[in-house]
DNA sequence: ACAAAATGTAAATTATACTTGACAAAAAGA
DNA sequence: TCTTTTTGTCAAGTATAATTTACATTTTGT
């Protein structure tokens, strides 16, 4: 499940992953998988990543996994 | 670092350590070790307690580290 | 006071987030 | 075209989130 806000934002602050890796103290194939959707990231990283991104958490990471159904829009 | 905001969610729904545990899915020492603020609970986990809990991420899981000064107050 | 439930904490193990190193395919610039 | 940067992905290792079992302390109820 791709996060396309969180690669969003790094876009609009015209960051590569590699960049935004540094900024947040991880890896470049750890910003990739997460941006990708292949794990779970920590809160403290997501937060780490909000603070770069000068996003909040809800923002980037509430919700990202697929909405299983359409039926009931409430 | 305790995560007061957590416990307090919890309280307002009257549920024990061991019902929030059961109804996310991990162990009442995971539950007791996130809300004494021991480790770092990965952002799947926290969604799935701000759903039970009815809280958004930022409500429960924004900035839980400590204020590390306190000259400056805003 | 006593019992029962809820919480705090510790040690040993398992699952998985994250790292390092490496290589290939796109995209960006010359 | 050629070169460089960025991205995608794999495999093997390390760090740590989360589990289980177990026991002590605190709280709640009688």
């Amino acid at each position: 499940m791709k996060n396309l806000r969180l690669k969003s934002a790094r876009a609009a602050l015209d960051m590569s992953q590699q960049q935004l890796a540094d900024a947040v103290g991880v890896s470049r194939q750890t910003m990739n998988a997460i941006e990708k959707g292949d794990y779970n990231p920590t809160i403290k990283l997501c937060r780490a990543i909000c603070r770069v991104l000068n996003k909040t958490l809800d923002e980037l990471f509430w919700e990202d996994e697929e909405p299983s159904g359409m039926s009931d829009g409430e």
